[in-house]
DNA sequence: CCAATAGTGTCTGTGAGACAGTATGAG
DNA sequence: CTCATACTGTCTCACAGACACTATTGG
């Protein structure tokens, strides 16, 4: 076997898919490409790994997201690695995408002042130049986490620190794109033992909301049923 | 943003958890290393991408696989990358994990002439020198292996093409570790549509058993339940 | 015949879906 | 008061678990 230094090394990249769900509409964070390629076409916020500055390809990912949004996603995890030929016109590349979550409320104010930074609706996706092979990811980063809708609290990490069933459901069906029963929703919520409810409760038109929060060492645990797609 | 090329880049490397089942206990292929960091422990087979022959990191672990059993497994998904500068003493390192799944008949024979590759039982991993993380990886896929059966049909990949309910069962019992009833097996296969029964049976000690095959273009579909752990 | 494995019938349990009904806020 | 939203009670339905029962082979 030759030496590692011998081989060609493919480019390595790490690219992240943000999440986010305003005004009942799941949204990507997307970056207007300052470089060749693609130059000026949209893409996913990522770079190249910093071997001095990241401990893991976590670090990378955070890194990255926290020099556009200023904030450190709720969640972060792998998707899955993309790789080939065709994908990078300046060769072999390999890039491990993740997918993160984040309340649209906790980085509103940064990402305004942020240049070429941009929530985009992911139905409106297909209306713009996506760099790369992007597109797909983000497609399949869309499938995963309303996959994981249907079986975890996920959504949560859409959410504020404080929320209301009232705000969870709406994420939930913005995320699956399908109505659910908020009884159903309760019923989890009550099942996990992962949330506590706050002594507080907020007006939102009607009788006032129960205030829930994520408790401290909760751990996000799977349901064994899906809701019904 | 500085040029790629003046980018230190890292290790990478594909690495495969290839599992089988064979007397209803769960195995993995090791493979003995030849060189130093690890020289003569277990590691997992796999090693760098060869962009001139592999169009993607998939060819990568089916080339280094095929290397080691001869075959190609019937079943192959990413796990994860491992990353960080602790992992591999000769740096920083990334390595994308996959696992695999592959009838043990398929292997067996050609498993015997290749030097330094042998099936591992899950179970007595921690008796051997394991090199890097390559344990850690492997109760990764060990566990996603097993989420998996709890939802799915991945079993019949550590299975030949004709196969009885019984084999099945006894192959999602090894994996799971706990008793299945069969007539949940059969409901999910009746269910899942994906199944054709042959006109065979096989003898199995009573009653002849019926055979079944994947049919030709059959996907593989998640239930909404998952088997009660 | 018996032993062994294959397969069925059917009851229970659990949790999601549906939806009517009640509770409590703002105006 | 009315309207809007929050929450509850309770029925149905789908499907997994349990397990007794029947079926079919070899010896």
């Amino acid at each position: 076997m030759p030496s590692p230094d011998l081989i060609k090394k493919p480019l390595f990249t790490v690219d992240s898919v943000l999440f986010t769900v305003q005004d009942n509409v799941l949204k990507v964070l997307m970056v207007k490409r300052a470089e060749a390629p693609y130059c000026r076409a949209w893409g996913l916020p990522g770079g190249f790994i910093d071997i001095d500055l990241d401990q893991n390809t976590d670090m990378t990912a955070r890194r990255k997201l926290a020099a556009k949004t200023g904030f450190a996603p709720n969640y972060l995890a792998q998707l899955q690695v993309f790789s080939g030929l065709e994908r990078d016109p300046r060769g072999f590349s390999v890039t491990l995408a993740y997918y993160a979550l984040v309340a649209y409320q906790a980085v509103a104010s940064h990402i305004e002042t942020v240049e070429m930074a941009c929530w985009i609706p992911v139905s409106e996706l297909t209306e713009l130049v996506i760099a790369f092979d992007h597109l797909q990811i983000i497609e399949l980063a869309r499938q995963r986490l309303q996959q994981k809708t249907l079986y975890s609290m996920l959504p949560v990490f859409c959410l504020p620190q404080q929320f209301t069933i009232g705000q969870l459901m709406a994420v939930i069906e913005a995320i699956i794109e399908k109505p659910i029963q908020r009884k159903s929703l309760m019923r989890r919520i009550e099942a996990s033992e992962m949330f506590e409810v706050s002594n507080e409760k907020i007006s939102s038109g009607g009788r006032l909301a129960q205030l829930y929060s994520l408790k401290p060492d909760a751990n996000i645990i799977n349901f064994e049923r899906n809701l019904s797609i």
